[in-house]
DNA sequence: CATAAGGGTTCCCCTGACTGGAAGGTCAAG
DNA sequence: CTTGACCTTCCAGTCAGGGGAACCCTTATG
């Protein structure tokens, strides 16, 4: 199979799938002609790179993930931890942007949104921009 | 005020200070000796900028809600326009990873985590990772 | 006076995970 | 012969800074 053949069926571009052989996360033969060649074997390697991709996971945890599912004498609990670190990593993510959401959202409330110059947004930012007052220490100028 | 002083009162460090002089989001002065000579003016733009990053602004919409802050004939529907679309970008975000958790927390708990090699996880990965099925077109090989 | 500490300066490279584009080789069809 | 669709490599850019080198300025201390 040629990269495009790869590309349709594994869902990647092009583009990503030589990135991936690049930093070693698949290894295509070659033709004479110098395309690469892919196995289904690599065509397998790619779909689950793409599916752990879509899951968040980074690219160093794919690395860990793919040498684990190809070593038959794995320990689940190896996979477990880096599936679980990567939710907590999520669930910190998302409770950061909900933390931002509440304040953007609040403050768009507050906002008419209309043609006049007033907007509590722009004040929450000026304000809340307060600065920590004159500085004491270091005091060379 | 030299650039540790602003660092400290706004709360940003000095790196980020020098990079937004780069791309002219601040103007500091220079100081005789060629140090960067901060106003109040630039102090309270710095926390500006800052407390927007915190809200999740790129620098881009900080750029713009700066260009608008500083003009006093702004309309305020401006302002709400640049914080709506980041709302909507932020739940597009949080949805994305809800649905990530959702997948990985089910994962999670139906893996053992123990010694042995069987694990649900790896096996969502390498079977949701299926492929298209042969390629028709394109059937040179 | 020398020097050390603790500011400051510029400059360049690095990050993650790709994406875009240029310049050029290969292959089958019309 | 040429067109068009593939493929190749290589370089540069993204976002928002961070790390560190090499060097300058100022003040305090021995």
């Amino acid at each position: 199979m040629n990269i495009g053949d790869v590309a349709r069926r594994s869902g990647l571009p092009p583009k990503t799938i030589r990135y991936y052989e690049d930093i070693g996360l698949v290894s295509p033969l070659r033709s004479g002609n110098g395309y690469r060649s892919f196995r289904e074997s690599d065509l397998h390697k790619l779909a689950f790179l793409g599916r752990a991709r879509s899951l968040g996971f980074t690219i160093d945890d794919c690395r860990t993930l793919l040498k684990l599912y190809e070593d038959d004498g794995r320990a689940s609990a190896d996979v477990k931890k880096i599936a679980s670190d990567h939710l907590t990593r999520i669930d910190a993510k998302v409770e950061e942007l909900l933390a931002m959401r509440r304040t953007l959202s609040h403050l768009v409330h507050e906002c008419a949104g209309d043609n006049r110059p007033d907007c509590p947004i722009l004040d929450d930012l000026a304000a809340s921009a307060s600065v920590d007052g004159p500085v004491e220490k270091s005091v060379h100028r």
